[in-house]
DNA sequence: CTGAAAGCGCTAACAC
DNA sequence: GTGTTAGCGCTTTCAG
C-alpha cells in the first residue's frame, strides 16, 4: 500500500540519492525537483521514518515522562514543551507513570526502544535508579523540578522552597498566626518544600504551624475544595489559607465562595500559578506564579545543548526564580 | 553505547533467531533463556523498535491527534485513551493540531511517516481532507465527536444534540423562558450540536432561545466566567445558564458563587460532565453527563478490530448516549 | 549533481 | 529448539 522510495526512483527514473538528497533539503536539479514532487504526490509518498531511524540512528523524536497528565501545571508544561519541541522538528512521545515505579522504569525502557534522542521528565521520587537504563545507552535526560544535580543529571529546578516561604511570609506579615496549608502527598518533591518553605516562615519568628492546618493528600480541583471544607470545619479554623498549586487554588475558591465567605475579607487565601481562570476572578487573588514558559524552554534547551553536544559534559542545572503577585485577597489583621 | 542483538548473540554464544524468539516471548530451553536475560542486563539492551518496525512493519504505536491539550475532555480522553492503549502493549504518539489545518495535515503526515498502526482523531472542522495521505498508506482511523461515516470512515460520537436537547427541555419544562447558553465557536462540531439541541427544545414549544443569551467563543474555565458575567450584565439577565462543557462550568460556578448567587435558588444553572469537583459540588449542579470511559474504550476497540482484520470493511459509527443527572441547581419556577 | 552499493538491527522463513 | 540467511527502506559513502 504505502510506497517507497523505490517507488518514487521507478516512477521518475532516478536514483536513490538523488531523491533521499531531495527529501532532506539538499540541491537537486530543478527540473528533477519537480519530477520527484510529483512522484510523491502520485504515489502518496512518506518517507520512512523506521528506516530513516534505523540507518541515521536518530529519530527526532524526544520523550516526555509525567506522573500524569491530568493536573495544570502537568497540562501546561506539557502543551508548551510538545510546542516548542514541535517547531524544532522533533515529535513527542509521552508516556506517564501514574506515580508506580514499574511504570517509570516501563516508559524509560520504551524510550529506549524508541531510540529517542532525548528524555523530559518529571520523576516521582527523585533517587529511583529507573533511568539507568536510558543513560547506559548514552540519552541525554532532563529531570524537571526534582535535583538530581548530583548524580550528574541535568535539571530544571524552580523554587519550590520560596513558593512556601513567600507565602507564609507574606501571610505572617499580614498578621496572621493560624494560616494553613493544603499541599501534595508527603514524599512528594515539590510538596514538600513547599511545605518546608511555608513552615520555616513562621518558624523565623518563633511561630509553628499548627499540625491540624497542615492538608497533605491529592491535589486536584475536589482535593482543594475538600481541604478547605475541613480546615473551615475545625474549632478554630485558620485566618489563612494557602493552596498550594493552581488545581488546589480553583477548588478553594469554589468551597469558600459557596459558602458565601468574601476572601481578602472574611478569609485570607494564597494561591499558587495565575493561569487562566485565577488571572480575572475577583477580588484578585494573591499568587505565587511559576515561570511556566521559562521552566520549558529552558528544558528544551539544555536537552538540545546536550544532544548537539557528543560530550557528557558537567550536568547542569536551572533555578528558576518564582514571583509573588500581590492581589487583595490577603486581610491585614495589623490594622 | 546501545547494544544490539548482535553483542547478546557474541556473549552468549547463541544466534539471532534464539535469542529474537526469546525477545518475543517464544519457547526457549531455560538455561539459555537466564543466558540471554544475563546478557541483555549486563549489556544494557535494549530492542531497538526502528529494525523491528523497518522489518516487520508494524510500529505498535498509535497517533493519537487533538486540536489542544488543554481542555478538561481532551485531556481525560488523552489520559484513557493512553492507559488502554498501553495495557495493549502500544504506545501513544500526541500531536495537536492547534485548529490550524495545516498543522492538522502535518500531523497526520508525520503519524505515516512514523508508521503508525492507527490514528484516533478529534478532527478541527470535519470534510477537510487532511486525512488522505493516512486513508492512500492505508493507515485506519477512528474520529472522535465527528461524524465521518459519509466518507466511510470509522467515528465514535456522543449524542452532542441530546446535550443541548436535555438541558434545555429540562430548563424549558421547569418554567424558563429566558434561558441562556455558553457554548463554543460558530463551527465547532460538538458546540453548533449543542446548540442546536438546546434551541430545539425551545422551539418546539413555540419558544425561542434569544440571541443576546447565546454566548459562543472558547471553552476555558475563563470563558465560562466571563461569558456568566456577561449574562448577568444584561439588562434582563437570563434566570438559567447551560454551561455546555465542563471547564465552562467550572468558569460559570465560580462567577456565580463570587456574585453571592446561590446556584438552584437565585438563578439555575446547569452544566456538562460530572467529573472531579462537579461531583462534590453542594449543592449539586444538574449536569449532562458524556460516557467518557465509553468513549475511549469504543474508539480504541473500533481501531484494535481494524488493525487486526486486514479487510477495509464497511465502516463503522457508534454514537453513544449521555445522561441527565439532576442535581438541585435548577429553580422550578412553575409552583 | 547523480547512480551504485553497502549496511543500520531486527524478524521470519528455512533447514537442521 | 536453534543457527543461517535474506531482506525491510532508507542514508551515505564513493565514483563518475
Amino acid at each position: 500500500m504505502a510506497s517507497t522510495l523505490k517507488d518514487i526512483a521507478n516512477y521518475t527514473g532516478l536514483g536513490f540519492a538523488t531523491i533521499s538528497r531531495y527529501l532532506n533539503g539538499k540541491n537537486v536539479r530543478a527540473e528533477n525537483r519537480i519530477l520527484i514532487q510529483e512522484a510523491i504526490e502520485k504515489l502518496h509518498f512518506t518517507r520512512n521514518e523506521y528506516a530513516r531511524g534505523l540507518r541515521s540512528n536518530c529519530s527526532r523524536c524526544i520523550g516526555l515522562l509525567l506522573p500524569k497528565i491530568n493536573d495544570t501545571f502537568g497540562m501546561i508544561l506539557l502543551s508548551d514543551i510538545q510546542g516548542i519541541l514541535a517547531e524544532k522538528g522533533y515529535t513527542t512521545i509521552i508516556l506517564t507513570s501514574n506515580s508506580v515505579p514499574q511504570q517509570e522504569r516501563d516508559a524509560v525502557e520504551s524510550f529506549c526502544r524508541r531510540k529517542v534522542d532525548g528524555i523530559i521528565s518529571l520523576p516521582i521520587y527523585p533517587g529511583q535508579n529507573s533511568y539507568e537504563v536510558a543513560r547506559k545507552n548514552g540519552i541525554p535526560i532532563v529531570f524537571l523540578d526534582a535535583d538530581m544535580s548530583e548524580d550528574g543529571c541535568d535539571c530544571v529546578l524552580v523554587k519550590n522552597y520560596d513558593i512556601g516561604y513567600k507565602s507564609g511570609s507574606l501571610l505572617y506579615n499580614a498578621g496572621h498566626r493560624k494560616a494553613a496549608i493544603i499541599c501534595g502527598t508527603e514524599g512528594a518533591y515539590t510538596a514538600d518544600r513547599r511545605l518546608k518553605g511555608f513552615c520555616d516562615a513562621f518558624a523565623e519568628h518563633g511561630c509553628e504551624v499548627e499540625k491540624q492546618y497542615i492538608v497533605r493528600g491529592p491535589t486536584g480541583n475536589a482535593d482543594g475544595y475538600n481541604g478547605t471544607k475541613y480546615l473551615l470545619s475545625l474549632p478554630t479554623p485558620p485566618t489563612a489559607i494557602f493552596a498550594s498549586n493552581y488545581d488546589l487554588t480553583l477548588g478553594m475558591i469554589i468551597l469558600l465562595n459557596e459558602y458565601k465567605m468574601t476572601i481578602g475579607k472574611d478569609i485570607s487565601a494564597v494561591g499558587v500559578d495565575n493561569i487562566m481562570l485565577t488571572k480575572i476572578i475577583r477580588p484578585a487573588m494573591t499568587m505565587i506564579n511559576q515561570p511556566y514558559k521559562e521552566i520549558a524552554n529552558t528544558a528544551v534547551n539544555m536537552l538540545m545543548d546536550r544532544i548537539g553536544a557528543e560530550k557528557p559534559g558537567k550536568s547542569e542545572k536551572a533555578v528558576l526564580d518564582v514571583s509573588l503577585l500581590e492581589g487583595e485577597s490577603v486581610v491585614n489583621l495589623n490594622i
